[in-house]
DNA sequence: ATAAACCATGGAGTGGACTCTAAGTCAAGT
DNA sequence: ACTTGACTTAGAGTCCACTCCATGGTTTAT
């Protein structure tokens, strides 16, 4: 698969794939005899890996950590799963956050649809 | 109460409240006599509320300009109702993006706990 | 009354995550 | 043979959200 076609599969930028490449966040990409990057199976797989961590906000130093470990091998299960605890604090936290917040946003969307419907506007 | 005790109470700096005030994420704060801010019950409201909005992830432009129709008065109600129930809809989406990420990371973590007990890793 | 601590401003600097550009390589079509 | 278009790299540029800095005013304690 051409960086074009993963590009389109993914709604991610070949500039950003190539990115992601350089710095470490998916593991170097299969090459043809040409050195034109033909993505496999395997590099597809690490691609949905990066495009789901980092939509959720993980950052990118992170990931590379990620890859750098598991490609060190199996002498690397233990960090790699405490890397991965420790992320998912993170990520119950920011779930938590927005949770919040979406609360906070539903109140207002209340208040301000009755100020609508009434003109009287209740509580800022 | 002064910026120093804004800041330690909600965890935010003194710089990024200066910031927050100049870009307008809050409104203009109360000053005393010699231009020194004195934030009031109404000024801190709007700083729990940016620190709210920001822990989400809202763009500081979108608080920006809910703050502009804010100050502009009831004409401009529905507007900021639907700015509120547009940020509404990222914020929702971006909930199901972590939840999913989530249990991506929990079938991982289940998977390197099993590998760390057994010493087999099984899928990836 | 003078030092120490706190506050102010405008503007420059930083870190993260891309995004773009220039210059070149390669394969396919006419 | 030559143009076209997709690919390559290294490196520069951009955007966002702070964060830091220099310089100077104000308040408080000794």
């Amino acid at each position: 698969m051409t960086i074009k076609e993963v590009s389109e599969k993914y709604h991610i930028s070949m500039d950003t794939l190539r990115y992601y490449e350089r710095v470490g966040v998916i593991p170097k990409v299969t090459r043809n005899e040409s050195g034109i990057r033909d993505f496999q199976e395997e590099d597809l797989k690490w691609v949905e890996h990066a495009k789901c961590m980092r939509s959720a906000g993980l950052p990118v130093e992170v990931l590379i950590e990620y890859v750098n470990l598991f490609q060190r091998g199996d002498e690397t299960i233990s960090a790699r799963l405490s890397l991965l605890m420790e992320q998912r604090e993170c990520l119950m936290e920011q779930h938590h956050q927005i949770k919040e917040t979406l609360e906070r946003i539903d109140y207002k969307i209340a208040c301000y649809q009755e100020a609508v419907k009434t003109g009287k506007l209740i509580w800022k």
